[in-house]
DNA sequence: GTAGTATTTGGTCGAGCGTCCAAGGCGATC
DNA sequence: GATCGCCTTGGACGCTCGACCAAATACTAC
């Protein structure tokens, strides 16, 4: 094809999102400068607005491509395994590589901060976040529990906030609360809707 | 007791954190400038470095004091229920003030990804969260839960999780999954370890 | 009042920022 | 080999930033 013109272009874009990637968890949002990603890119600064519009599309861009991709692999887990509830518990040990402190882990909180204050991103991001969750849902209608949209919201809010406490806490562990996570994903209902008998 | 001059000093520097703790949820953590933070406070910028070594230093202070007010009334809740699941859920139904855009919610957040990369306050908020997750488990434990430390770690990344997708989905509510939290906060150990019985 | 201390002001400093653009490089096409 | 269009360069623009400091101010103590 000798698009080795075109191909050049391409290549510089796609350097200068894999740099996104990793200097938005690395620095933080807003600490991401054209200069410091042309620098990680191996591009000059330049290059930022001929490929982009701006700093922040290209933030939003590399984001929500590394966010879909993220959700994607992890959607996998679901869909290859015997039935949601051990899908769920897969999805849990998986979340293992992400400690909290590296970028990919780092990358995803500050998307959602970074969403509260851009209207474009809040909505590739709901998006995104809304597909994940109706499979979940689905997946959790289909096995028969009770509460099947409540107990996806559930487990989606408890592997995020998963995330950000082992940034502070290393010795939080995924097989730690597994047998707890069970306890939400159980297709059974509750039988226990109020436990005073322990008084101290 | 006439300290006119040091009461001055002392206003100012209040007004200045009181400015940090509505900023750093507005603007994020590292778009607070301390001339910002000056013209919020109703002082020159130049007051930021006499009352504070650093603007680092300043948004510290006063992340740590407000996480530590907002932890300090939610952990209040427990001492005041009649068990650990009640106070848990009080808890959760609490965290409904906080809707995940307003400037409370994110500082939270915000405090959390700047402590990973600002030592001293990752220090301050390790010790923080440590805290409130011992009463957490002391109190599960007094009343026979099988797995106290699991399931305070859990609530504890449930809430966070809560609050972090409320930013984006605004129908998320604490009525909705105060019912399956309590199948975590339940005394009595689980009795399914597998649930395959639903194939598809 | 005078001296002394704590607080506040207003401005400067060098650095880095996002954005833009004219000029040059470079492979494809004729 | 000339022409064309995409890609890249290097620098300029105006602006904001954290930090710092000498001078001015406000209050206290003598």
């Amino acid at each position: 094809m000798g698009e080795t013109n075109i191909e050049r272009g391409r290549n510089a874009r796609a350097r200068l999102l894999a740099a996104a990637r990793e200097l938005i968890g690395e620095l933080g949002w807003n600490a991401v400068s054209t200069r410091t990603l042309a620098e990680r890119a191996g591009v000059r600064s330049g290059l930022v607005h001929y490929h982009f519009d701006s700093l922040q599309a290209l933030l939003r861009h590399a984001a929500l491509a590394e966010v879909q991709r993220m959700l994607d692999g992890t959607s996998a887990l679901l869909a290859g395994a015997a039935s949601p509830s051990d899908g769920i518990e897969r999805m849990l040990l998986d979340l293992d590589q992400y400690n909290g402190s590296d970028s990919a882990s780092l990358l995803f909180v500050e998307t959602y901060l970074a969403a509260t204050r851009d209207h474009e991103l809040r909505q590739g991001m709901s998006a995104l976040v809304a597909d994940f969750r109706s499979s979940l849902t689905e997946a959790l209608t289909r096995s028969g529990h009770p509460r099947p949209q409540a107990a996806a919201s559930m487990v989606l809010a408890l592997f995020d906030g998963f995330v950000l406490h082992r940034g502070l806490d290393q010795g939080l562990s995924a097989e730690h609360i597994a047998p707890l996570l069970r306890r939400i994903t159980n297709t059974e209902e509750s039988r226990i809707t109020n436990t005073e008998e322990d008084g101290e």
